[in-house]
DNA sequence: TTAATGACCTATC
DNA sequence: CGATAGGCCATTA
């Protein structure tokens, strides 16, 4: 199913749909989720959609992390000790600096 | 309808 | 590298 077929009314939706897409052991970034809704400036959107995410269980927002692979500081799931935790238990790597690997596990959607 | 908000991004110092 | 500022835009109160 496109990314692009996806309308479920609100950005907000979109994002949760798109999110919930990403396979486990990799990770997306705010902007390009952003630009997989064809807009590259709902990168904030997207980040506050997380924020106030209604299903922590169904949603793996954990998998989201900024431009530079770094996870969210106030990651409103425990913590970003935990999200580091949960990603890493995935198998995704992070560098000396604590940011995830991007060239290697950014999800990429076709 | 208006104003406020923010898990971003980019530029500048 | 860290701090600051502005812009961007959907959502909410």
């Amino acid at each position: 199913m496109e990314v692009a077929d996806i309308k479920s009314g609100s950005v907000f939706d979109m994002v949760y749909e798109i999110v919930k897409q990403i396979p486990a052991g990799k990770v997306a970034t705010y902007g390009q989720i952003a630009r997989m809704l064809n807009n590259p400036r709902l990168s904030r959107v997207v980040g506050y959609a997380l924020h106030v995410n209604p299903n922590p269980f169904l949603i793996p927002c954990h998998r989201v992390v900024n431009r530079f692979g770094e996870v969210s500081k106030a990651f409103a799931f425990g913590g970003e000790n935990r999200q580091r935790h949960l990603l890493k238990d995935e198998g995704v790597e992070f560098d000396n600096l604590g940011r995830v690997i991007l060239s290697r596990y950014l999800w990429k959607n076709s």
